[in-house]
DNA sequence: TAGCTGCCCATGATATTCCAAATTTACACA
DNA sequence: TGTGTAAATTTGGAATATCATGGGCAGCTA
């Protein structure tokens, strides 16, 4: 799983060093697979192999010609730059995406769980911060409470076992 | 499950033991994952690999571009440091979630079940203080009770079968 | 030929591992 | 109940390995 977040820098050549627990997550292999993320975030979105493979799993489910289905693919299938990393870990950026992220100088890469991100650090902090904001609400934490209580259920964890909160168990 | 409160040292270098009782609970292995607590309070929140794998199945059956998902994978899955315990049980702490959990000198391991937290020590006197007062809440214990007993329910115990409870029987 | 690309090595900074001492805790015995 | 011994844990510091980064060189392309 790629969990936290790493800060790197273009070099003049325009070659970004991926931080080595993301390169141990990629497991051996030095394809690289980079696109725009399809949130509207302006941050560049990109996995391996694996991904990659789930990703083509996933997309071959959806009816040919559907319009879901066309749009993934050109985001994710077109629209990806099929990378290689060096000896060292680095891969160059293509100009174009990089243009489309406004990547320059410094950048982050941050964990996504199956995939990771790629950040203007100032539209990452800004990004974080609007976060942080929303952690704030009540409903998220509640939201989560609820999700996690099912996983625990599903697990027979022998933790909480029940379908619901009672009143006064979440804060 | 993560029990009692351990008071630890930061060295010259920024690490930190962790308590005996708290390795134990990781299972062997000598992952850690810290980030900064969702409620609010200024503490850091932290787990092994099973809290994190548990983490995982809970936000992956939250919709992938809602805003809970969103607020929470970038909290705990891009905002936590991945870290690893050496041979003695150390880590190193980040300077960021020292910054932003005001963490120099002296701190506080507290367990809190399935993850734990550590405080600066002011910090959790404080919260101490209000946790006791908020005890005096006739509500708490009523919920307590509530839920308490859905859970001898749930489980088959029907209700409380061991010895009779008198009143003010117990010291 | 000029520019781009991939490949290689060098280096400084950082993080990790290892070793050893000091302290605390647990346990057995008187 | 107190004391001594052993074990475990917490510390401090140094050696080592890893990583991010810069630059050189050759081959390919335009």
């Amino acid at each position: 799983m790629f969990v936290s977040t790493y800060e790197s820098a273009i070099d003049a050549k325009g070659r970004v060093s991926i931080p080595a627990p993301f390169r141990a997550e990629l497991g051996g292999s030095s394809r690289i697979f980079l696109w725009q993320a399809l949130d509207g975030s302006g941050c560049l979105e990109g996995g391996g192999e694996a991904l990659m493979a789930m990703y083509r799993a996933t997309l071959t489910r959806l009816a040919p010609q559907s319009d879901v289905r066309k749009v993934l693919v050109n985001r994710i299938i077109a629209g990806s730059a099929d990378l290689k990393m060096d000896e060292t870990g680095r891969i160059k950026l293509p100009e174009d995406l990089c243009k489309a992220a406004e990547l320059e100088g410094r950048i982050k890469f941050a964990g996504n769980m199956d995939s990771f991100q790629i950040w203007n650090p100032d539209k990452h902090a800004a990004y974080n911060a609007s976060m942080e904001a929303a952690a704030a609400s009540p409903d998220v934490m509640a939201a989560f409470g609820r999700a996690y209580s099912e996983v625990l259920h599903q697990q027979g964890a022998g933790h909480y076992n029940g379908p619901k909160l009672v009143e006064g168990g979440e804060s």
